[in-house]
DNA sequence: AAACAAACCTGTGCGC
DNA sequence: TGCGCACAGGTTTGTT
C-alpha cells in the first residue's frame, strides 16, 4: 500500500504524537512482524525509552531513540501505524502496541502497529548492527523529497540501469520511495511510455521526468497521501489521503483519458505490476 | 548480469 | 446467498 506520500504523512503524524514520548511498555503479538530480531529484543530495545525523532528514508520510517537506538517500521503492503486512547478496542491484526507515558499535557496513549498481511516490520537495532540486521539501507537510492535530488543526479542514475523505465522508477535504489502508483502517474504527467528504454531518454526528457518525480510526491504528501477504496491506508489519526482524487492513470483502465480526452487508458503488466498510461499522451 | 516468477499473507470484490 | 478465483500499495529470493 504505502508509498513515499503515505510514509511521509505517517512520519509527520509520528512527529506530532509521538517524538518527545516515554515508552513505558511495549508489546508484541503476532512473532512475524518482529522476525528480524525477536520479541525479546524489541521489547528490551524499546522498554523505557524516549523516541526522539523521526526520519523516513524511502519507505523506510526511521525513529532515533534516547538510548541511541533506532527503530525502523516498514509498512509493506497493508501495515498502519495508529495512536489511541490507552485501553480503547484495538482493531484485528494489532500486532504491536507501545504504552506512551503520560506528558503533562497528554493522557497516556497507545501506538499500535496494524498490519493484516503481516508483510511489514518493527525492528530496533543499533549503528553496530545495522549494516547485518537492516542492509537493504544502505542500498537505497536518493529520497526526492528530503534530500537534494537534482535532474543530473537523475540522468546519471538512469543511464547506468537497464530494462524499461517504469521498472528503473520502481527500484528503490536508484530513487527511493516510489511505488506502482506513483510510478504511473508520474510517467503520465512526465508524458513518457512505461516501456521507454532509459538509456535513450535525452537530458531535455530527463529533467522532465524529474519535475514530473517531484512535483507528483509533493503534490501527494500535501494531500495525505492516497486512499483507496478499501481504505487500508489511513494517517495515525486515522484519516484517510486525498490525492486518489487526483489520480489520472492508476486504477483507470478502460476510462477515458482525462488529459487529452480522447485515449481510453491502456492497462498492461511491467515487472509484474499491473500498469496503466495513456497511448495518446505518453510517447 | 539481468529479467522474470514465485513467495510471503489476508481481505475483498467479482463472476457464476 | 455462497463459493472460488483473481488480485492488491512491497520487497526478497530463487530461477531462467
Amino acid at each position: 500500500m504505502p508509498e513515499l506520500p503515505e510514509v511521509e504523512t505517517v512520519r509527520r503524524g509520528l512527529v506530532k504524537h509521538v517524538v518527545g514520548r516515554r515508552i513505558e511498555r511495549v508489546e508484541v503479538g503476532r512473532l512475524r512482524t518482529v522476525r528480524r530480531t525477536s520479541r525479546e529484543a524489541l521489547i528490551d530495545g524499546l522498554s523505557g525509552v524516549v523516541i526522539t525523532s523521526a526520519g523516513r528514508r524511502g519507505k523506510y520510517l526511521l525513529c532515533e531513540l534516547d538510548s541511541g537506538e533506532t527503530m525502523m517500521i516498514h509498512l509493506r503492503m497493508s501495515g498502519q501505524v495508529l495512536v489511541s486512547p490507552r485501553g480503547a478496542t484495538r482493531p484485528p491484526h494489532t500486532h504491536v502496541v507501545l504504552h506512551l507515558a503520560a506528558t503533562a499535557t497528554q493522557q497516556p496513549q497507545e501506538l499500535w502497529f496494524v498490519d493484516p498481511r503481516t508483510f511489514g516490520e518493527v525492528v530496533v537495532f543499533d549503528s553496530a548492527q545495522a549494516s547485518v540486521i537492516v542492509p537493504e539501507l544502505a542500498r537505497l537510492g536518493i529520497d526526492p523529497i528530503a534530500d537534494e535530488f537534482t535532474p543530473e543526479m537523475l540522468f546519471e542514475r538512469l543511464h547506468k540501469k537497464r530494462g524499461k523505465l517504469k521498472s528503473v522508477l520502481l527500484d528503490q535504489s536508484v530513487v527511493a520511495g516510489i511505488g506502482n502508483i506513483y510510478a504511473d502517474e508520474i510517467l503520465h504527467l512526465a508524458k513518457l511510455r512505461p516501456d521507454r528504454v532509459p538509456l535513450q531518454l535525452a537530458r531535455a526528457t530527463v529533467t522532465r521526468l524529474h519535475g514530473a518525480i517531484v512535483s507528483v510526491l509533493r503534490a501527494a504528501v500535501e494531500a495525505g497521501g492516497s486512499t483507496l477504496r478499501d481504505t487500508q491506508y489511513v494517517d495515525l489519526e486515522g484519516d484517510t489521503g486525498n490525492f486518489q482524487d487526483q489520480h489520472r492513470v492508476y486504477g483507470r483502465a478502460g476510462e477515458q483519458c482525462l488529459t487529452c480526452g480522447v485515449a481510453r487508458i491502456s492497462q498492461t503488466t511491467v515487472s509484474g505490476r499491473t500498469t496503466c498510461y495513456c497511448r495518446i499522451c505518453q510517447r
